[in-house]
Order: structure tokens, then sequence, then C-alpha cells
RNA sequence: CUACCCGUGGCACAGCUGGAUAGCGCGUCAGACUCCGACUCUGAAGGCCGUAGGUUCGAAUCCUAUCGGGUAGGCCA
């Protein structure tokens, strides 16, 4: 694919070799200097000569005036040296012909690098722990993750998307007490998730208050103890050494908490490739300490297994505890290994909250240690923090919202202004569902994925300003339109305005950004390519007439304009998670 | 104490592989629809880019120091 950048960086480097007789530079080294000037009224592509001063051994002005007086391409209407800047214009009706013709003819695939053809990579993302509160914490993992997963099909890579569920240790010997003591099986299989939520919170208050009891008037140091921790203790480890009981209660503890998951997924039109969780790991985990042991890699630290870190500047790393079990990091470990070994992957991404950074960054160098060579295709994706309305999020005080109750919260908003326009009930509840839980993820995946965010109610579920329903209703303006003109145009010679031209632009940028997106592991790159998109054909929108212009020739370019922005709206919002409905 | 992340108009954020006059949204103020969906568009006010040094022809962007906020740091995950 010939973007503009590219063609422009083979004329200019075409220019130097004539003018100056270098061919120091590549056409691909003088594509990444060219930049946007901040100014249209400058130019649509600027070389800043500068680069070029010391190399060329010319002044900058110079070079600049020679490379002006070079280049001429058909798709360029003007070139200028400007102070040492070399300032290109486009030719508008000749560019936007190749750019609305290049998108008609590669359709869906328009935008992708492929760069991902013949490769395979796996995203762990996601992945909630069984029988807790999936929250509005749990929101960046996801829609982080599933983008990604989106980003990475799109440029040609086979993707495997797993969901590490958090389905096992000791907190199932606490829920089994908790079952048996005060559970009951009806309420459960009515309530959901939120019936094991609440046993498992009452087994962790009386466990507190058992052993805040334990220790009054005792010497300072005595150990805490409870009765319902013991036996908690001893069916985990009944459940370890697979009593069927147990077990039955464990996979349906597991059984019932996916299915709730996976309203919410559906919504979100998630579907994982993989549910294994940590319960999968645990056979494979002693094979991966017994290579530690032997390479020498573990020490003896205070009772417990460590590999020794200080090289690295890290603290250590835990394998085993004192008592022998294992931990989070060894599980992670074997996890990879396993998934190296099924999948082959090229790379391997994990989304999870920064507050994990250390502790992937620790065993991704257990894993360099062992003498893993693919220790590098492994790839931590880290999100900033969530707080609500300014307040943390925080289980014992209640500030918390379950994903299935904001969505929920969403759509009602929307059925509220949706059933106005529609009459239709039940085509009002999918509009209601596609834009409400849009407007949610679009809010969720507009900035930087390392800030911390705020999550404002209000803000999240608004419908003005940079908004999903905003990109949404654009998207449905562009059907409309197209239903009422037809699709089928192409661009004419007919001269295009600045309007025209400027939508031209920013939808020949797409390639770019996708390409940026993936770089970085960055969705928000894609969001705020759909708030330039929409913006650009806004303006274009409101200023030219379409249905009605008059003459034909620029209509067929309207149209056809107008039919490329569908087309590219369409790929981009699907590629964060965002439904694009026809009608509003 | 140590490491990582974040500090940009009242609020919430872009721009960060150095480049020409720092952008968008919300809010505020003033405008635009006999016209393809007004959940749209146009304009104004509002910022010495946390602070101080340094590198450079050129710094919001790179380096150093410092302040403020967040997160993590051996038997939780």
């Amino acid at each position: 694919m010939l973007t503009l950048k590219n063609k422009v960086a083979s004329l200019i480097a075409g220019a130097i070799a004539d003018n100056f007789g270098s061919d120091i530079l590549t056409a691909a080294e003088l594509a990444a200097m060219l930049e946007y000037p901040p100014d249209k009224a400058m130019g649509d592509l600027a070389l800043p000569c500068f680069k070029l001063s010391r190399s060329l051994r010319r002044s900058p002005v110079q070079i600049a005036d020679t490379l002006a007086g070079a280049i001429s391409d058909s798709e360029l209407s003007e070139v200028a040296a400007v102070n040492g800047y070399l300032n290109i214009k486009t030719e508008p009706t000749s560019f936007a012909k190749r750019v609305v013709s290049d998108i008609q003819s590669q359709a869906d695939s328009y935008g992708s690098p492929h760069t991902g053809e013949g490769k395979t990579v796996v995203l762990d993302y996601s992945s909630p722990n069984v029988a807790k509160p999936f929250h509005i914490g749990h929101l960046g993992t996801t829609v982080i993750g599933h983008s990604l997963k989106l980003l990475h099909e799109f440029a040609g890579y086979k993707c495997v998307g797993i969901n590490y569920l958090g389905d096992w240790g000791t907190q199932f010997g606490k829920l089994i007490v908790a079952y048996k003591l005060w559970g009951d099986r009806s309420t459960i299989e009515k309530g959901g998730v939120d019936e094991l939520v609440k046993l498992y919170v009452k087994i962790n208050n009386e466990i507190k208050a058992e052993e805040d009891t334990s220790v009054q008037d005792k010497p300072e140091g005595t150990p805490k103890h409870s009765e319902l921790g013991d036996a908690s203790r001893k069916e985990f480890s009944k459940l370890e050494q697979g009593d069927e009981e147990n077990l039955a209660l464990w996979r349906w503890f597991v059984d019932v908490s996916l299915e709730e998951y996976q309203k919410t997924y559906k919504l979100l039109g998630i579907e994982f490739d993989s549910y294994k969780g940590e319960s999968f790991y645990t056979d494979k985990m002693p094979a991966q300490v017994e290579k530690l042991r032997n390479m020498g890699l573990l020490e003896i630290d205070d009772g417990a297994s460590i590999v020794n870190l200080d090289k690295w500047n890290m603290p250590v790393c835990l394998i085993l505890k004192r008592d022998g079990s294992t931990l989070y990091p060894t599980r992670d470990i074997a996890a990879a290994v396993y998934r190296k070994g099924e999948y082959g992957f090229d790379k391997a991404i994990y989304v999870t909250s920064a507050a994990q950074s250390l502790h992937f960054a620790q065993w991704f160098k257990v894993v360099e240690l062992m003498g893993y060579d693919w220790y590098d295709k492994l790839v931590h994706v880290p999100y900033g923090t969530v707080s609500i309305n300014g307040a943390k999020l925080a289980t014992r005080t209640g500030n918390v919202i379950l994903l299935k109750d904001l969505f929920s919260e969403a759509i009602a908003r929307v059925m509220e202004i949706a059933k106005e326009k529609n009459p239709d009930e039940e085509q009002c509840r999918r509009i209601a569902e596609s834009v409400g839980v849009g407007a949610i993820v679009f809010y969720y995946l507009s900035n930087n994925r390392m800030r911390d965010i705020n999550f404002m109610m209000e803000d999240a579920l608004s419908f003005d300003g940079n908004t999903g329903p905003y990109a949404q209703y654009t998207y449905a303006r562009t059907c409309s339109v197209l239903e009422k003109v037809g699709r089928d145009a192409a661009m004419t010679d007919a001269p295009l305005g600045e309007h025209e031209s400027a939508l031209a632009k920013t939808l020949a940028a797409f390639p770019e950004r996708i390409i940026q997106a993936l770089a970085d592991y960055e969705p928000s790159v894609v969001t705020r390519y759909i708030l330039d998109l929409c913006a650009a054909f806004n303006r274009f929108y409101h200023e030219c007439s379409i249905a009605n212009c008059e003459n034909n020739d620029l209509k067929q370019s309207r149209i056809a304009l107008t039919a490329a922005t569908n087309q590219v709206l369409k790929t981009a919002l699907h590629l964060i998670c965002m439904q694009s409905p026809e009608k509003i």
C-alpha cells in the first residue's frame, strides 16, 4: 500500500540523489522524517530540512530551496520552501480520488498493516476471580485486552484470547465451608454469583471476628486463630486431593460465576478461545520448580524458595512458600510454558493493572534465567487504576459498581431516549444495548491507558461532545444518507472544496494510526482517530449538501466520500469493541 | 527508604521516536437550521505545558535535580 508519506518520501529521495548525488537516506528514513504541519495553510506534509543539513553539508534553507524546485507530481499541487522547511500540498481532487478508491477496493481490510500474517499472539485478559464481584475495576483489562485482540486480528495475526480465571485457591475452602453452613442450592441457582459473594463476604467477616477474639487479653504476639479458618484450609486441602463432594461444589461455583460473566461478555461482543484458569495449571508447576532447582536458581531464604534478582535491581521473586506451596509467579511461569507449547505464540500479551508491573517484570526475568528463548515474546500491557467519582474502589465501603449494573444503567438511559424515536420495542432494545454499552466502552478507551482514570458516571453516560453516542450517531448518519442516495458512486474529477479534502486526508490517515495503536498497545489511538474522522465528516456534512448537490459530478464524489467514511468508521468502531448500528 | 507511572486552560484529556502560532471535549459567552437526522456546526474568552537547571539552530517533548499525586516492594493474587 502506497501512502502519501511513502510516495512523497520516494520523490524526495530521488530529488536528493539527482541534486546532491547522495543516497545516504532511504525513502523509508525520509518517510519517518516527514511530518504534518501545524497549520494546513502551510501544506499537507512537511520535511524539516535541518535534519538533512549535516549529512548533505548544506544549509537547511538551501536544501529546501533546491528540493522545492526539483519535485513535481500530478498529486501534488505545490511544493514550497519556507525557512528551511519543505512544504508540500496535495492536489485535493486526485489525492481524494486515490484514497477513496483504495478504501473501496480494500473495503474491510483498508487500514490493515498486514504485519501479522502467519503469526500467532495469545492475549491474557479480563480474568475475573470466581465468586467475587465482577466490577468496574475489571473493565480496563476486559476492553483494552479485547480491543488489542481485535487490532491484532485486523493486522492478520491468529489470536488466542485467554480468560485466565481465578478459579483456584484457599478462597474455595472458605466458600465450601460457608456454603455448607449457611448456603442453599436454590437461592444460589436463582441469585447467581451475587449469592456466592454474600457467602464469601460473610465467612471472611466471621473469620476476622474469631481471630480478633482469639487474641483478646492474650500477650502481644499471640498468633491469631479461627475455627472457621482451620475448617476452610481443611476443605481446600480435600478439594486439592480430589474429594468428590468438594470437587462438585467447586465446579458448580465456577459454572454459576461464569454463566453470569458471559452475560457481560455478550453485551461487549467478547468471546474467549480458552477459559483455562488457575486450576488448570496446578499440576504443571512442579516441573518448573524442579527445573529452577536443577539450574541452581532457587535459594532458600527464611524457609521460602526464591529467585534472587538483585543483579537486575529487583526484589526477590518468591517461588515456594515456607510450607512448600506455590505462589502467583510459579503459576504464571507454568502457564506461559504451557501456552508456548500449546500455541507456539510469537507474542504473549498480558493485560493487567499497572499495580502488577513489578510482578510481571520479575517473572519475565525468571523465565529468561530459565533459558527459555521466548522470554522476550512476553509483553505486559499495564493500565492505570480506576476510582469512582473521585473515591477509591472499595468493596468494604460499598464503593464498587458491578459491570452488569453499570451496563444496565447505561442501557436504561438510552432506552428513555430511544423509545421516543423507535416504536418497535425489540429494535429499541438492541439500539439501547449497543449505544449504552458503547458509551461506557468509548469513555474508557478515550484516554491513555496508563493514566489513572476517575470514572465519572455523568461523563461516561453523556451523549454530548467526544462520546461513543456521538461516534455512533455519526455512523448512523452516514448510513441514512447512503440509504437515500445509494452507495454506488466513484470519485469524479469535480474540484473539491476544503471540507471534502480535509475529510479525504483524515480517511487517508487511518492506516498509520492503526500502526501506532499496535506499536503502543494503545486502543485510545483508534478512539481518537474516530473522533477526528467524525469531526471531519460532520463539518463536511454540515457545509456540503450531498443528496441535493446540483453538480452531478460533485455529488458523485460526495457520495463516494460518505461511503468511504461509513466503511472506515465501521472498521474503527469494531476495533474498539463498539457496534455500529445503522439507525439510532 | 527503593523502583515504576502520572503532573498541559475551571473540569476531564490529546500532543511526548525534539521542529514552524500548544490542540479537542465539558462548562461559560455569542452565533448558525425554508436544506441529506440539531445527539450537528461556527466563533469568543481561558494555558509562561508542576518547578529549577542543562543539551540543541530549535524543548510540552530528551537529560539532571526537585515538588505534588498514584502504585508496588518475601510467604495474597
